[in-house]
DNA sequence: TTTTAGCACTCGACACATGAGAGTGCTAAC
DNA sequence: GTTAGCACTCTCATGTGTCGAGTGCTAAAA
């Protein structure tokens, strides 16, 4: 459905406005602000026809008009589809970062922080869950008398790094024989699929592997079945409260309650549209707790591999034309070192 | 100082009723509520004696009084001293959950997410400073072409497991030699000093290492130097909300921006008389942020060591008593995991 | 001397009224 | 199709009066 020009130019500017001033916008405001070359009045009769279609709400009968979930949708459709200036910034955000980096968690970590600070908003780092991810190699090191460390690689670079007991200690020379073995076997597996490996080895009392090897597998197993399945963390949690629209108690209240239900943070920004940097507004997330937030999703990819999302958390008055700006610049960043290093 | 027992008393119930209700506490209140024995005509006049002792405020000429940070002080010494019923509670917290910790970070985050959901407060779990621990082994392994992970295990428990790059790579056997060597030179020494020993081999062209090996070392080095220096984190944040005194959007968000100042809270925490449990109350902390909170914090420790410590958080007006019950058992718990494994 | 009852006084909370200002919708004229 | 004008609506700030909670003080009782 194409509306007629003039509609969506004072559509536009009805969203720009309420981002600025967080403030309902009246007809007059609009044709003084604006250029938009026509009378207050005439404005008036076009928001009518805006809030029939969806666009505006009014908090009440004589205050200006605000935008709904669907008008900051449009804007963000029609900003998006603006030619991406290609004005290359530079990346001098600390170029001897790279060497500081050791891990993509670090990665995330770091940049999610520099993107909370140059946009002011919440951020947020995901990693994609460790059982989705192929196994690159699994090694085991004995560090102490009962202490074993397990590392697993993954193909994308994801790194988990648990530790579990083995009561009454194992032999140096037979975990080196489960290591190889396992390695063997696993390479190229999902996590999921190691751990049914390792549980019909159990069962099965595997030949090829010693009376001794065979008791360190459940608990590897345990261990496994443990382990952080996905690396979430947040940054600039306290921006949150610059907004108007969390002078509400209630609503910080929700806000924070919402970023502590991680599971469900996890199924929202998995569930996007996972490619490139997509944005979700308000009702559209599929979250009760995040109804009144508006996100911005970059993900990271390594090969085709998502190897992680950093994602700007706001109200849905969010500033989306800086904070778009921002994301990619620093998902630019990100990639930028991750195909020289990984 | 002694006071007068009747004021005692009367302090006493004051704070209990104002932790109960977050109320202005008001002589006839006192006088129905608590049986204090005498008439609230009475009490009005000790009230008067406590508010000039600096036990006390009033909001306004004419409401209840309002405890004083030295009111709770006075209290929780009280309590403190109070015979610890030895009313030896079964750990029933999942009597499983040893076999699934593995290594200290594990046990802190565990034990201050049961203890932010028992008592309804926001914890806290703090890691010693990595640079103050001594070191048990250290160990290097390959886990890719170009990547290694150092493995860094200290008397106390606590384990680091940095990644790091070598560009070119590096043959394991080398890796190795290092390891041998390192490990066997830097065994007892404190992080800091394994720091300035490196810098001493970089520098010195140490013989005992080949060239391939030296050029290894200024990468540790940097490694170690970006290393996590301690591990801190947050459970039930969003419980803040549930006390009046954070209604006011103000004090919540400087509730969060606290927490967000990681080392200052690091700072707030091991300046604390670091023996069994210790509270804090209001502007005992030297941090301005916290001058509203009470922090009780229980230290852990392991044959002597400080492994880390678990904090509860809340407004002055906590319900001292039961949290205090509370940190005794979670922290009690962890002992006992502790000397069973550690 | 200590405790208590009584009473005047203070202050915040709340309900209610009022007026100004912002903004709209509608109508009639351009 | 556009605009000016005007009546209408609603919020917000301000002011006023009342109510109730709670104190401090005083004088009488114990």
């Amino acid at each position: 459905m194409k509306m007629h020009d003039r509609k969506l130019k004072i559509l536009y500017a009805i969203v720009r406005d309420y981002i600025e001033t967080a403030d309902a916008v009246s007809s007059r405001t609009l044709s003084k602000k604006y250029d938009l070359g026509v009378s207050a009045a005439t404005i008036r009769n076009e928001m009518a026809d805006l809030e029939e279609l969806g666009y505006l709400t009014q908090p009440h009968a004589s205050s200006g008009r605000v935008p709904s979930d669907s008008a900051y949708r449009e804007y963000v459709n029609y900003i998006m589809a603006l030619k991406k200036k290609t004005s290359q910034r530079k990346y001098n955000l600390e170029s001897n970062v790279a060497s500081k980096i050791g891990e993509m968690r670090e990665l995330l970590d770091y940049s999610s922080k520099i993107l909370s600070e140059i946009t002011s908003y919440t951020t947020m780092a995901l990693s994609p869950h460790i059982e989705d991810c192929r196994v690159e190699s699994i090694q085991f090191v004995k560090i102490s008398s009962d202490m074993i460390l397990a590392i697993i690689v993954t193909d994308t670079g994801v790194i988990r790094k648990p530790v579990f007991r083995v009561g009454g200690g194992i032999e140096s020379a037979t975990l080196q024989k489960i290591t190889n073995l396992l390695n063997y076997k696993m390479k190229g597996l999902t996590l999921r699929e190691v751990e049914q490996l390792l549980l019909r080895e159990i069962n099965h009392e595997a030949s090829d592997l010693e009376k001794a090897a065979i008791k360190v597998l459940p608990q590897l197993l345990k261990t496994l079945e443990k382990i952080d399945e996905y690396y979430i963390i947040f940054n600039g949690t306290a921006n949150i409260f610059n907004f108007p629209e969390y002078k509400d108690i209630v609503k910080a209240k929700a806000f924070f309650s919402m970023l502590e239900k991680k599971q469900a943070m996890y199924n929202l920004i998995t569930t996007i549209n996972n490619d490139g940097i997509s944005i979700s507004i308000g009702k559209e997330n599929d979250f009760d707790e995040a109804k009144d937030c508006s996100l911005i999703t970059a993900t990271l990819k390594n090969d085709g591999n998502i190897v992680g999302w950093l994602t700007v958390i706001g109200p849905t008055r969010m500033e989306y034309r800086k904070v778009l700006k921002d994301i990619r610049y620093v998902s630019a960043f990100v990639n930028e070192l991750m195909n020289h290093k990984y």
